[in-house]
DNA sequence: ACGCCCGCCTGTAAGC
DNA sequence: TGCTTACAGGCGGGCG
């Protein structure tokens, strides 16, 4: 699911696309996927006849500026897609937006599970409008940290690793897969202390954070069995064959050969090594 | 105040 | 075979 690494894969090629493209219409069908707005219209008109003038992530939130000022912000959810597309080609089920552009060509938003969104606003209301952007915590990728702060973003709260590492207003970006494969390259249990941690296992956590994701980026993702992430171009990601723990129940450790276990964790799985992660 | 769980959704697959 | 149930998980809200 759209993690870090698959957000910043579609910012780059959107980078790359669709900025300096203004959009000629926009349609949207059913409530759900623009439910910040009162009315679809406002959406709609706060978008037609701009400019699209740059594209940033903060976690796995998209911020798309536009020439008016104001901000069009994406959230991909679980199951959220942005596809480029040319008008003629049939609407693939769950496209709840079509963006289309002077030019011809145009941007989908096609969502079965519809926990994703798109909202507009003016950047000084961003803050009011979504305030958990505004809570987010250290962009990874983006704004790199000593380790040292680090250990101390560990030790100011007492959870466990993987729900640290989950947990937006710590690191922002990170989720069920890339947490598990972060643990496993630092060698950690999902379920140690954040307080129980030496300056050594500190170290090696962050420095594990920042080479995963990159790792991640520089595969374009990962797209598990379901499909479900894709780039604009609809292909998947190459990642997903770099995983060591992440959906491995009983496949054997590629360090060790101890078979891999799957647990139950805050609701969700997590995938590890019992011999190599202590 | 903060850690943890539920509900929101749909598609797929396992289980009876 | 066909229906029911579980699962996938990002995130806000609410509970303890």
């Amino acid at each position: 699911m759209p993690e870090l690494p698959e957000v910043e894969t579609i910012r780059r090629e959107l980078d790359r696309e669709v900025v300096g493209r203004k959009i000629k219409a926009v349609e949207v069908s059913g409530a759900r996927s623009v439910r910040r707005h009162t009315n679809r219209k406002q959406f709609v008109e706060h978008l037609t006849d701009t400019k699209i003038t740059g594209v940033e992530r903060r976690g796995k939130y998209l911020v798309v500026k536009l020439d008016s000022g104001e901000l069009l912000v994406i959230h991909l959810g679980m199951s959220g897609q942005l596809l480029r597309a040319q008008p003629k080609e049939p609407l693939a089920k769950h496209t709840h937006v079509v963006i289309t552009f002077n030019q011809g060509g145009q941007l989908r938003f096609v969502d079965p599970r519809t926990f994703g969104e798109l909202f507009v606003t003016a950047p000084d209301e961003l803050t009011a409008q979504a305030p958990e952007l505004a809570e987010l915590g250290i962009d990874p990728v983006d704004e790199p940290m000593s380790w040292q702060d680090f250990g101390r973003m560990l030790l100011r709260q007492d959870t466990k690793l993987k729900a640290f590492l989950m947990d937006q207003h710590n690191l922002a970006g990170i989720g069920n897969i890339y947490s598990d494969e972060i643990l496993f390259a630092a060698g950690l249990r999902y379920d140690r202390s954040t307080r129980s941690l030496s300056s050594q296992e500190m170290r090696r956590l962050y420095r594990s954070v920042v080479e995963i994701l990159h790792e991640a980026i520089k595969y374009g993702g990962s797209t598990l069995d379901d499909e479900q992430y894709v780039n604009l171009s609809g292909k998947p990601g190459e990642y997903q064959h770099h995983h060591n723990v992440y959906a491995r129940e009983r496949q054997p450790c590629p360090r060790c050969r101890t078979p891999i276990v799957k647990v139950k964790f805050q609701g969700r799985s997590a995938f590890f090594c019992e011999r190599c992660q202590v």
